[in-house]
RNA sequence: UCCUCGGUAGCUCAGUGGCAGAGCAAUCGGCUGUUAACCGAUCGGUCGUUGGUUCAAAUCCAACCCGGGGAGCCA
C-alpha cells in the first residue's frame, strides 16, 4: 500500500492506493476518478480496453465518497491534479456510496455546519487542519527547544475568577463547578515549581457571542515564566510567533496555495520586527488627523470598486443570452462573486463611517473595540504589541508601572484584522498590592487564599501571555471565520455534529 | 440583549399579487483526455411556522421559530 504524497518515489511502477472517491468523471470508454486518500489528491485514469470487463464495471459503478482500492502504474502527468496520474489495472470496490450530500458546486454555511462530519473531508477543509497540525506542532517544538515544561491545568474549577457570565456552569459531585476560561492563575503556580512552563489546553467562554472570531470553546496556549518582565514577555511572544509563520511557509506551502492563502502577507513577519507601541501611542494614533484620512481615502476608493464591478456586471449580463454554456456558468459565478462583494461593500459604507467617529472621539481609558483595533491594525503589515493600558479596564493580576496608573499588559495584534491573538502581562508579585487589587474588585479573598500563597512563599517577578490558536490558525489560513479552524467548532446555536 | 440581512426541490438560488422555476445532485442513455467535464431525458415542492388582508399570497401585514453578519465581551 502506498500513499499518494509518495507517489514521487514510485514513478513508472506499480502501486496500490486505498482511499476515496472525491470527484468522478467518465465519458464512454474512459473513467477519470479523483482520489483522495487523507495524504492528497490524484487523478486515476481506467481505459475500458485496458482493464477486464468486471473492472471496468466496478470502475463505471463509482459514486462521489465511495471507498476503494486502486492498482496501477504512477506516471508523472502535468495534467493531473499533484501531478501524477494513476494508470489503473485493478479496482476494488470496498463501497458505493449512497448520494454524497456534499457536492463540488456551492454550499452554504449552515448546510456545510450542520454536515461538519463530513466537510472535514473537502480539500480547503484538509489543508486548513493540516496548517492547525504544523502551528501545533510548532508551538510544541518552540518551547520544549527552550526547555519549557509543558504542564496542564485542570479544566474544572470551583470557582469563577473572572466573573461568572461568561463561565459554563456544570456539576462536579453535587457542587456548582465551572470550565476553565483560562488556565493562567495554575500556570503561576506550576512556573514557581519549574520556572518556564506552557499549557496546552482547551477553555471554555458563555460569552454571547456571534462573530467571526469567537468560540465557546478553544485551545490556548498559556506560557509562564518566573523572572521574566513584561519586556522579555514581548520577546519570548515575538519570537514564537516568527517560528510559527516561519515553520507553516516553510512546511505547508502546498496546504496555503489550496486555500488561496497570499503568502506575501506573511513573508514580512519572517524579518521584520513587530510593533510595539504604547496604549497612550496607540490612542494618538488613532484620534490623529491621518487615520481620518486613510478612513476618507477607503470610503472613496470603495466608491470606485462599486461603480466598476457593478458596470461589469451590466456587461456580462449582456453577454448571457448568447453566451456558450461554459461561459454562462463563468458569468453566473462572476456575477455572484461581484454580488457578494458589492455585500460586503454595503457593509463597509455602514462600518467606515462609525470607525472614524470610534477612532476620532476615542478617550484615553477606554478599552479599544473591535473596530478600533481593525483601524490600528490596518495601517501595519506585522503584528502589533501595545502596552501600558490604563490599571483600571485590566485585570487584578497584572503588575501596575511606578505611576500606579498603567498595567504591564500587553495585546498583540495581528494584521489583516484578524484582531487580539495574544493577551499577557507581567504579574503583581506583591502580597500586599494583591490584596488590595483582590478588595478592590470585590474578589472572595478566601478562593483566591492558594493564589496569595504564591506571593508569600518565595515570589519573584513574573509573566506570561494566552495565544489563541483558532485564531492563530485563521489568520495563517486567510480563513474568514474561526469556525473552519477546529474541527468540531462548539459557539452559540452550535453543539452538533 | 441590541442592530442588520436572510429562510422557495437533497444543495445553491431566481421568482415580489394571477399555472412553482433554473443549475447541480439522483436515475436512465450517449461520448477515448476529463479537470466544478459535456450532451439528451426522467425524477424531485407543507415556498420556515401560525394568524391576518385579498376574488386570488411564495409575494402584502403581524407575531413567533431558525440561520448569517455585526455591536457589547473576549483569545
Amino acid at each position: 500500500m502506498t500513499y499518494i504524497n509518495k507517489l514521487a518515489e514510485h514513478v513508472d511502477t506499480t502501486v496500490t492506493l486505498k482511499g476515496w472517491v472525491y470527484n468522478y468523471r467518465s465519458s464512454g470508454s474512459l473513467v477519470f476518478i479523483e482520489m483522495r486518500d487523507g495524504t492528497g489528491l490524484t487523478q486515476c485514469v481506467v481505459a475500458k480496453d485496458d482493464v477486464s470487463e468486471d473492472v471496468w464495471e466496478a470502475a463505471s459503478s463509482l459514486k462521489q465518497e465511495s471507498s476503494l482500492e486502486i492498482t496501477g502504474l504512477v506516471k508523472a502527468d502535468e495534467r493531473s491534479v499533484g501531478g501524477h496520474e494513476i494508470h489503473v489495472s485493478d479496482v476494488q470496490v470496498i463501497q458505493i456510496t449512497e448520494e454524497y450530500p456534499i457536492t463540488p458546486k456551492e454550499h452554504g454555511v449552515e448546510f456545510l455546519m450542520n454536515n461538519r462530519h463530513l466537510w472535514l473531508r473537502s480539500q480547503r477543509q484538509w489543508a486548513a487542519m493540516r496548517v492547525r497540525n504544523e502551528i501545533i506542532f510548532a508551538i510544541h517544538t518552540f518551547f520544549q527547544e527552550r526547555n519549557f515544561v509543558q504542564m496542564d491545568s485542570p479544566i474544572f474549577t470551583g470557582n469563577a475568577a473572572e466573573g461568572s457570565t461568561t463561565l459554563f456552569e456544570t456539576e462536579f459531585f453535587e457542587e456548582p463547578a465551572y470550565l476553565a476560561q483560562t488556565g493562567q492563575l495554575y500556570g503561576e503556580a506550576m512556573a514557581m515549581a519549574h520556572g518556564l512552563i506552557y499549557t496546552f489546553g482547551p477553555t471554555f467562554r458563555a460569552e454571547k457571542s456571534k462573530t467571526r472570531r469567537h468560540l465557546s470553546e478553544f485551545w490556548m496556549i498559556e506560557p509562564e515564566m518566573a523572572f521574566y518582565d513584561l519586556e522579555m514577555n514581548m520577546d519570548l511572544a515575538e519570537d514564537m510567533i516568527r517560528f510559527i509563520v516561519k515553520t507553516v511557509l516553510d512546511k505547508r506551502g502546498a496546504e496555503l496555495e489550496i486555500l488561496g492563502r497570499d503568502i506575501s502577507k506573511l513573508t514580512p513577519l519572517v524579518e521584520k520586527p513587530f510593533i510595539r507601541m504604547t496604549y497612550t501611542e496607540a490612542v494618538d494614533i488613532l484620534t490623529s488627523d491621518a487615520t481620518a484620512t486613510m478612513l476618507d481615502e477607503m470610503l472613496a476608493s470603495r466608491k470606485e470598486e462599486e461603480k466598476a464591478i457593478k458596470q461589469e456586471r451590466e456587461e456580462i449580463k449582456k453577454e448571457h443570452g448568447s453566451a456558450k454554456k461554459w461561459r454562462k456558468n463563468q458569468i453566473d459565478a462572476r456575477i455572484k462573486e461581484i454580488g457578494s462583494r458589492l455585500d460586503q461593500i454595503e457593509e463597509d459604507y455602514r462600518n467606515i463611517p462609525q470607525w472614524k467617529q470610534s477612532a476620532q472621539n476615542f478617550e484615553w481609558g477606554n478599552d479599544f473595540g473591535g473596530s478600533d483595533e481593525t483601524v490600528l491594525m490596518m495601517q501595519y503589515d506585522v503584528p502589533i504589541m501595545v502596552t501600558n493600558w490604563p490599571a483600571e479596564i485590566k485585570a487584578f493580576y497584572m503588575k501596575r508601572d511606578e505611576s500606579g496608573k498603567h498595567a504591564l499588559g500587553v495585546d498583540v495584534l495581528a494584521p489583516e484584522g484578524y484582531g487580539e491573538i495574544i493577551g499577557g502581562s507581567q504579574r503583581e508579585d506583591d502580597l500586599e498590592l494583591m490584596k488590595e487589587r483582590i478588595a478592590e474588585e470585590g474578589l472572595d479573598k478566601e478562593v483566591f487564599e492558594w493564589y496569595l500563597d504564591l506571593r508569600r512563599f518565595g515570589t519573584v517577578p513574573h509573566a506570561g501571555f494566552g495565544l489563541g490558536l483558532e485564531r492563530t490558525v485563521a489568520w495563517l489560513c486567510g480563513l474568514q471565520h474561526v469556525r473552519e479552524t477546529i474541527p468540531f467548532p462548539r459557539m452559540m446555536g452550535r453543539l452538533k455534529p
